[in-house]
DNA sequence: CCATAATATTTGGCATTATCAAATACGGTA
DNA sequence: TACCGTATTTGATAATGCCAAATATTATGG
C-alpha cells in the first residue's frame, strides 16, 4: 500500500491538520495547534494556505473543513463509470421499490458510497449520512459483499488480513469460513442479501456492476427496514428489481451512453 | 480575502498538483510535472504523500483524484444547517413538483451546490452533475439571487467588484443597475425567479433559508424545462410549495430536529 | 476606563527538508 | 537482447517549514 519513498512532511502535517479538523468538527487554533503537535505559529501558516485554497474556512476564532471540499468531491464521484452508468437506473430503482438505494465502489479494500437515492417510503433520519463520510468495510452489507463476491480469493484474503472481520451487529460475518462461502453463494445467486448486518432492523438486496471485460465497477443495493421489507419482497420482488436495474446499467456501461469527461 | 502573511509553499505546490489533475481528469506523472513545471521527482513525492491520504490514486501510470475527496466532501456538506434542516422538505418538494430541486449556501461570494433532488419528471442528462464541481456565480439562478437579496448592498458591491457579472444567456443580469432592482423586487416578493439567466430553457423559483435570528444560511429552488413550467406553475404553483418548503426548513431550523454533529 | 487574560497572528533564525538534477529501474517493443 | 519511453529513487544543497518568542487582538471584569 504504501511502497517505500519520499515523503513531503510538510503535506503529511496538513493531512494530520484536516483529519483532526473533521474528527472534531471545527477548533480553535490552540486546540488544533495541540491536537496536531505542531506550534500555534505553524498550524497557523498551514490554515491560511488551506483556507486560501478552499479547504478549511474560518468561522470568528474557529476553523473547520471548507467548501473546496465538496467541489473535488462531486469531481471524483462523477468521474467514476458506475455512478455515471447508474444514477438512472437506480433513482428508478428507488422510486419503483419506494426505498432506499444506494451505488458504491471499492477502493483499496473498502467500500465507497456514491450516491443514495430516496424512494417516497423512506422517513426523516431513518438512514445516516454519516456513511459517505467514511469508507467502509466491505463485508458489513450488500454492496461490499457483492464486490467482494467479484474478487479473487487472494485479494479477499489481503482484504480480511488488513482490515479483519469486525463485527457491526450481531448478525455480521466475522469468520472467514463463513464469508467464503456466502461469497460463493452471491456468485451462484448473482446478488447478495445483507440481513441486518450493518444496521439492526435493515434489510438489503444488492448487485455488483461488471464491466464489458468483466471487471468490477461497483455495486448497487436497495434497502430498508424489515418492518416494510417481507420476506417475499427480499426474496422475490427486490432481488429481480435489482437484476432489472443491473441490466440496464451495463447496457449504460457497454454503450457509454453518458458523458464521462464532460466539463 | 488572503490576508497578508507566510504560506506554505510546499502545500501550495500540491494544490497546484490536485488543481491540474482536477482540470484534467488524469494525466501521467511527466504531463503533470511539464504543467505544474517541478521536476518530476518533486511531483513523485508529492502523488505519493497525496496518494497516501486518499486523495490522489494511481492506475496503471495515470494519476487521478482519489475517493478520500468524497468523504470529506460529504463531512463539509453534512454540516452545513441548510443541508440538514433542508433535505427531507426539498425532498418531497421534488416528488410534489416532479422536477428538480435544489440546496445551495454561499461560501466567498459564489454558490456553493450541496444536494439535487429529482423528481419523476426528469429525465436522463437533463442537468449536468458538473454544476456540484465548481462553485457557481451568484447571479446566475434562483439560489444565488434569493442570496444576494439577503445581503447588505456594500457585500453584494464587493462581490460584483470582485467577480463581474458575466453573463452565462442572453437573460443573464449583468448589469449592477438591473441586479440592484432586480434584488429589491426579490425582497418584496420573498422569492426568486430565473427566467433562462443561466441556462437557456430552463426555468426556475428560489427562496433563501434564514436562521432564526435572521442569518441567511442558503437557499433552495425549483427548476425545469420551460416546456413543463407554463406560466401558471411558474409563477403561482412553485412559488406557493417554495414558500411551503421554505416554512418547514426554518421550522427545522429552528426547532434543531435533527443532528448535526452526529458521528 | 484600564487591567488582565486568553486568544490569534507575526517575526527571527536555524535545522530540516523540498527541490533539482541525474542516476537507476521498469515495462513494453522490435 | 537492445532500445526507448516511462516511472522511481538518490545525493546534495538552497530554500523553507518549523519552533520559540514577541506582538497584536479581543474579550472580560473591576
Amino acid at each position: 500500500m504504501s511502497p517505500g519513498g519520499r515523503r513531503i512532511k510538510a503535506l503529511e502535517t496538513a493531512f494530520e491538520i484536516l483529519a483532526v479538523l473533521k474528527e472534531n468538527g471545527q477548533m480553535s487554533l490552540a486546540e488544533l495547534s495541540e491536537q496536531v503537535d505542531v506550534t500555534k505559529g505553524t498550524a497557523h501558516t498551514h490554515l491560511m494556505t488551506l483556507q486560501q485554497n478552499d479547504l478549511v474556512e474560518q468561522a470568528g476564532e474557529r476553523y473547520r473543513l471548507g467548501t473546496g471540499f465538496i467541489t473535488y468531491g462531486a469531481h471524483v464521484k462523477n468521474r467514476q463509470l458506475v455512478f455515471q452508468a447508474g444514477k438512472d437506473p437506480v433513482r428508478q430503482l428507488a422510486l419503483k421499490t419506494g426505498e432506499i438505494c444506494e451505488i458504491a465502489t471499492e477502493y483499496d479494500g473498502k467500500c465507497v458510497l456514491l450516491h443514495r437515492f430516496y424512494g417516497e417510503n423512506t422517513i426523516n433520519r431513518e438512514y445516516q449520512q454519516t456513511s459517505f463520510e467514511q469508507h467502509r468495510y466491505l463485508h458489513y452489507g450488500a454492496t461490499g459483499k457483492s464486490m467482494l463476491a467479484q474478487m479473487s480469493p487472494e485479494r479477499v484474503d489481503r482484504i480480511v488480513d488488513r482490515y479483519g472481520l469486525p463485527a457491526q451487529t450481531n448478525k455480521t460475518i466475522t469468520d472467514r469460513r463463513t464469508l467464503f462461502d456466502e461469497l460463493e453463494r452471491i456468485r451462484e445467486r448473482g446478488y447478495a442479501y445483507n440481513d441486518e448486518e450493518e444496521i439492526h432492523g435493515i434489510r438489503a438486496v444488492g448487485t455488483p456492476i461488471l464491466s464489458t471485460d468483466g471487471d468490477c465497477l461497483g455495486a448497487i443495493c436497495v434497502a430498508g427496514p424489515g418492518g416494510r421489507i417481507d420476506d417475499e419482497r427480499f426474496t422475490e420482488a427486490f432481488p429481480n428489481l435489482v437484476a432489472e436495474a443491473r441490466s440496464l446499467i451495463e447496457a449504460n456501461v457497454q454503450t457509454n451512453d453518458f458523458d464521462v469527461f464532460i466539463n
